[in-house]
DNA sequence: CTCACTCGTTCCGTCAGGCGGAATTTCGTT
DNA sequence: AACGAAATTCCGCCTGACGGAACGAGTGAG
């Protein structure tokens, strides 16, 4: 294991969780390196063009990271094939759609489109939720083997009642759809979306303030989320 | 400048490119390493969880990356600031809108909120084209001093005739806006960005096909730009 | 069934180059 | 000018990266 190589991930990670541009000495303590070390490998990554310093000498991550992430995210045929459907249910329900994948125990949200109507809850493209926590993580769940594992080990990090989860997961595959209102005021509809048979990996969500996703709309909404999940699915399984 | 590291980089990168899993002998020759040393890195890359190998040995790029360059993307003030344009010009004209970065002498595009009703042309989130080619990219330059200079160095490459480079870039310069259409049949009017004084890095844009932008629709996409591009220049200017 | 070929993986002797403590320089401050 | 703090450079030690070669697993042809 190349020591030299995961020491720069680790110091690339540094910056770009910062978010602000780090002194030498603080990344140093933060990565938990030397100093001579830290500023020898952080030279090589704005060598090669990953890192830069400012005119203050602080150093902070550039976009060339996120470039060639995008790169990687575009070309996920999920991805691809996903975007319609997005459009889709954005132009039929006007609220703020997403896309997201199972990865470990979390939810990634993988793309997303807002709602005109602009709502102040920050689950940005790229971050990470627990799965059990979301919506479409609990569709995704409640339609997996491991579901209840998955469920059941990112459990201890949020006092989850296990019995509740078990029976809310049971409920969801029940009718195809699973529910979520973890962010207070804010509320989401998810579903499961499968690649020909096999266990979902990736759902489909919509997020409303709870006034706009009650009633007949509610039913609406629901309606439409089910037909796209399953023809997404379809549309998954041939390729 | 460490060796292994910058090697680590060129495998990510070579693997995020292909889009499809390589195998080891691909992934050395495309990289120029000896198979054992790609070996090695790749297994650090594996262990550290940017690259994943399947079922059949071969190596692809994860999510990982795309999600720490996410992480950096979305603390950039510059796309905060936008996101409120970019739904407000979304609204108003009802289509496919972009804010762009300068990047050397390309324009690397930040955010983008595509139209409703799709247009067949990809210039996805992250993708780089030649500033000098696109609209955004030549209202940004036509405001900087280092402009022409930028336009010539990617010249060669695009056989341009800097002369008409330079008559457009004045002309974009007088009116505020620059226009684009290296895309047949779609059409960019784009407008510059900068922050307090300074020399312009960013840029809005809207595209559509070329029918949809024309007569007086044109002038008032032109004008939401002229006012967006303002204001969020105005927004930047006081942190 | 066997042979031949290819590709992934592992081994290992060599030595380049990563390491980090310390010295030096740079910068900002009083 | 002088001080302190931080960035940068230096340099001897020695680890761990390097890559050619050997090995093993898988695959297809005969």
């Amino acid at each position: 294991m190349d020591r030299a190589v995961s020491r720069a991930f680790l110091l690339l990670e540094t910056l770009a969780t910062a978010g602000e541009a780090l002194r030498l000495t603080d990344v140093a303590e933060k990565a938990g390196l030397q100093k001579s070390t830290a500023h020898r490998i952080l030279a090589t990554l704005v060598e090669l063009g990953y890192v830069r310093q400012d005119s203050s000498g602080r150093y902070g991550a550039t976009l060339r990271t996120w470039e060639i992430g995008a790169r990687t995210a575009s070309q996920l045929p999920i991805k691809r094939v996903a975007a319609g459907f997005l459009h889709g249910l954005h132009r039929t329900i006007g609220e703020t759609v997403s896309l997201t994948l199972l990865s470990g125990t979390d939810v990634l949200y993988l793309d997303k489109i807002t709602a005109p109507r602009p709502v102040r809850f920050r689950t940005s493209v790229g971050s990470r939720v627990p799965a059990v926590l979301t919506a479409s993580g609990k569709a995704i769940l409640s339609q997996r083997a491991d579901g209840l594992d998955l469920a059941r080990r990112s459990a201890p990090q949020h006092e989850l009642d296990i019995t509740a989860v078990d029976a809310e997961l049971n409920e969801a595959r029940r009718r195809g759809y699973a529910l979520s209102g973890y962010s207070p005021g804010v509320s989401s509809i998810g579903v499961a979306v499968a690649a020909g048979g096999a266990a979902p990996e990736a759902g489909l969500s919509v997020s409303a303030p709870s006034e706009r996703l009650a009633g007949e709309i509610r039913e609406h909404v629901i309606e439409a989320l089910l037909e796209a999940g399953a023809r997404m699915s379809e549309a998954l399984a041939r390729p």
